[in-house]
RNA sequence: GGUGAGGUGGCUGAGUGGUCGAAAGCAGCGCUUUGCUAAAGCGCCGUACCCCAAAAGGGUACCGAGGGUUCGAAUCCCUCCCUCACCGCCA
């Protein structure tokens, strides 16, 4: 049987150490600018109270233990300065043949001291680090301030809604069909997850290759193909840990995870690297299936293939320099938009207000396309700039035109995800005899015949 | 999975207990020489954090990570991670 060595079982002790030496690690590493904070405290609680939420008053507390450290630090850093001095003497006196005894005795309690104080320091970095790890990152300026999603605006839409005699939903077109059969992919893997059949599993397929085909030839993306199972500093560094760890799926052995998007392997490509200006920014498109818990969302909204715990996606992922990523962003949006336009599918774009904005996200865009079976609009894409807040946890950084390192910014959106696409889709184009027509942008990828 | 060898600055690579943040070379930056090119010579050239109102300046940490021994660790010990090679297994 092939086992690959991760999965492989471990001593508590060991897996224990290694979660310890993995939160360690983030102490050095901020998320939110502590500098930011510390020079500019009112305009980051001002931003953060847009959110809504109470992560406002979090900021007081990290600068409370901000001084606290640093008050320990300095005087860690004396009491070093100290013995490193010191023990230079007692090496040149030993060549010179001199007595170091009682030099030795003063080291050793300098020594005991530097001890205490290194807890103190440490526990403080702890302290401030999962302070840190916990603020999510603040909105843009331009970002629209509200509470809900009822208070998402509209940006723009595209196209119409199509007039259909009595459409049938894609759950019952699906199953009329036989595209896919959800009551036996419970049979293998419990509620929540779908077996693509037939015609359906040959335009999943056919989605995917289209997509890719565009965002590659057309777009400029550079293609991946990375591994579905991921470190967690990988999850991190994009912000699904350590904040929503009870949505991803982790492996019982060893510390590893399913990506629950592509984003996360891709941004992490280059994580703690330094790249040179020259070669940013940095677009990669990357088909992965997606694995998600979403524990507790079941419910409403959950109907047929709509939320799932596994589901295909192409994603988009851009590293750039910070002078550029809004301007990326929206080519980024546009590039995802353009496979609903080559589709013809009509579709709105939404941007997230501040209250429904995502932990990393510092200004989104959401693309919903019109579901005529459902009457409403699903979401297909969520198209984020995380600014440096991704780059920061990551330590991905670019060399500027003066050579000092500075934090990249890092963008993604999905481009798009399957599984609502594919719904949205076949509902559009059912026809009343029953069958479902091919868009023709399509058909070199599926076949023009239709299905029926 | 087994065995062995390794992980040092942008790169190559020295360094086995003290004055090593770390030789040397390459690359890079500046200057000198020069008709041009080439070459030669000289100098500079890591990161993070802390102190300081700031600049200047000073300090601490960092040689894969964490811990230990020691007056003192890149150097010794332990654990882990990773890389490479060979063997085994396997789609």
């Amino acid at each position: 049987m092939f086992k690959p060595a991760h999965l492989r079982r471990q001593s508590a002790a060991t897996t224990a150490l290694r979660i310890c030496t993995a939160a360690l690690r983030l102490v050095f590493q901020a998320m939110l600018d502590i500098r930011l904070i510390r020079e500019q405290p009112d305009f980051v609680k001002s931003r953060l109270l847009t959110r809504g939420g109470d992560d406002a008053a979090k900021i007081d507390e990290v600068l409370k233990v901000d001084a606290e450290r640093r008050k320990a630090e300095t005087a860690l850093q004396q009491l070093n300065g100290d013995r490193k001095r010191l023990s230079k003497e007692i090496g040149g006196k030993r060549a010179k043949g001199e007595a170091t005894e009682e030099i030795e005795a003063r080291v050793r309690e300098i020594g005991d001291q530097i001890s205490l104080l290194n807890e103190q320091t440490a526990e403080a970095d702890e302290q401030q680090k999962d302070l840190l790890l916990g603020i999510p990152n603040l909105p843009q300026a331009s970002a629209p301030v509200g509470k809900d999603p009822s208070e998402n605006p509209v940006v723009r839409s595209w196209g119409e809604k199509p007039e259909l005699k009595e459409p049938l939903d894609h759950v019952a077109l699906g199953t009329k069909l036989n595209l896919f059969d959800l009551e036996r992919a419970a049979k293998l893997s419990g509620s929540g997850f779908i077996c693509f059949t037939g015609a359906g599993a040959r335009l999943e397929r056919a989605l995917i290759q289209f997509m890719l085909d565009l965002h590659t030839r057309e777009h400029g993306y550079l293609e991946m193909s990375p591994p579905f199972l991921v470190r967690r500093e990988c999850m991190v560094g994009t912000t699904q840990l350590p904040k929503f760890e009870e949505d991803m799926y982790g492996l019982e052995y060893g510390e590893i995870f399913l990506a629950p998007t592509a984003e996360v392997p891709v941004t992490n490509f280059h994580r703690e690297e330094i790249l040179a200006t020259s070669e940013l920014p940095k677009k990669f498109a990357a088909y992965t299936p997606c694995f998600r818990r979403e524990a507790g969302s079941a419910g409403r909204e959950t109907r047929g293939i709509i939320r799932v715990h596994q589901f295909d996606k192409v994603e988009l992922v851009k590293i750039t320099t910070p002078e550029t990523s809004y301007a990326e962003h929206e080519s980024l949006t546009a590039d995802a938009e353009r496979v609903l336009q080559l589709l013809g599918l009509h579709y709105r774009v939404i941007e997230l207000c501040t209250g429904d904005l995502g932990f990393g996200s510092a200004k989104t865009y959401d693309l919903e396309v019109w579901s005529p079976g459902q009457q409403a609009y699903l979401e297909v894409s969520s198209c984020s700039n995380f600014e440096d807040f991704q780059a920061r946890r990551m330590n991905l950084r670019f060399k500027d035109a003066e050579g000092k390192n500075r934090f990249c910014h890092t963008l993604n959106g999905s481009g798009l995800a399957l599984p609502r696409l594919f719904a949205a889709l076949i509902e559009r184009y059912q026809r009343e005899d029953g069958s479902i027509a091919i868009p023709e942008k399509l058909q070199p990828y599926f076949g023009a015949a239709g299905i029926r």
